[in-house]
DNA sequence: TCCGGGTTTATACGATTGTATAAATGCACA
DNA sequence: TGTGCATTTATACAATCGTATAAACCCGGA
């Protein structure tokens, strides 16, 4: 492309913070398009515009760097789950209607967030840290339904005890993983708007309260 | 190991079909132990017994190997479920609680079952043909809980209209799905016994109806 | 018993992989 | 404006990948 004759190609320190976050970023790009095997050196190297070398500069090896973008993805996903809950409404049955419903329609649910998911969701029974990462990450998600739940089955006037508060929030967190999984990978058989009505109204059922429609 | 002193190895003929079978469950054991990358030809000739160059006297290409262990797990999962069916009481409310029983507990409920699907997971949203089956099965498992649905409500005194059946399908679906996973993944955290009693339960609460305990 | 044909093995080849090492470069600081 | 040093590139290497081809073998039918 006129690169000139010859010569070594030009380029530009970036520091080593963002360097290793845009060679993760590449590598999480990698994995999405094209699964866990088409996320080799060489190619997440192209993608973050560098030569194959630099990786090895900022990763003891490939391995590592795989690693620490899984646990880069997981960390990026609770963190946006928890600062949804900030523009959300303060009437307890309104928040958990709008957090539901944001749990399951784009942008939380799209086919790269999914990709990613389940490769991440292949390391986990093998890579002790990967299995730490996920246990802690679910169970983070699972106690803040816990919390939305109990608040609102307090303000629609029949509070529950602890352990049904804890079973209702592993069922509806259940309920949400799979919704979120369907609507992303089949978006024609679970069309965007019909998930959020499905999944406000399956929690209306699962409280027996009535949540309004966000 | 005392194979004598040098020699070609002894093998046997085992028909086409037997040793393609072969394969593939060789093929599907190598992805469930280490993932898609580590089902190498190589790694599939050894568990099968045979050498790498066999499997492409049976298949076109090694792409090709791995398309039909795919289509081959999944189709399986399918049968079991329909057969499973036949196993339950005629009983229409107990009949919906043990199906919803038996798909969060073992043997449903394993690790190597969730580790073969997320692989194909990453399949679907790239190959076509994965998609198709991924599709089918989906919406094959969710009409038939849309059936034990539809008849459990009508037993119950309460029918529901076909729109009504089908959106708590596709919720029951989501909520069945959500919770093997984690039962199959983090079984400490969501105890074999507690999926269940937490499935029920949460279908009793959907339905508005009273469940047996199965 | 032997022989034909499909099954299986053995070996080799090019491409790609992760890794290693040395040289060249851009940038902060004097 | 030069100079030190971390950053980046370039190149090379061994291992492993999927694939190709020819030879050896097992087995059923004559």
């Amino acid at each position: 492309m006129g690169a000139g004759m010859s010569g070594r190609r030009a380029f530009t320190h970036l520091g080593e913070d963002a360097r290793r976050s845009a060679l993760i970023d590449a590598t999480l790009d990698c994995i999405a398009e094209g699964g866990p095997q088409a996320a080799t050196v060489r190619a997440i190297a192209a993608r973050a515009g560098v030569t194959p070398g630099l990786i090895r500069h900022y990763f003891a090896s490939k391995e590592e760097l795989v690693a620490q973008a899984h646990e880069a993805l997981m960390t990026g996903l609770t963190e946006t789950s928890a600062s949804a809950l900030d523009a959300l409404p303060a009437d307890p049955l309104a928040r958990l209607a709008g957090f539901v419903a944001k749990a399951v329609t784009p942008p939380v649910a799209d086919a790269r967030a999914v990709a990613l998911w389940a490769a991440s969701m292949q390391l986990v029974p093998r890579d002790p840290a990967m299995r730490a990462v996920h246990a802690a990450t679910y169970l983070d998600f699972r106690d803040r339904l816990e919390g939305l739940i109990a608040e609102a089955l307090h303000a629609a006037g029949r509070p529950a005890d602890a352990a049904t508060a804890r079973r209702l929030a592993i069922a509806g967190n259940a309920l949400l993983d799979g919704l979120w999984i369907e609507a992303s990978v089949l978006p024609e058989h679970v069309a965007s708007d019909e998930a959020r009505t499905i999944a406000v109204d399956a929690f209306a059922r699962l409280l027996g309260v009535e949540l309004p429609a966000p």
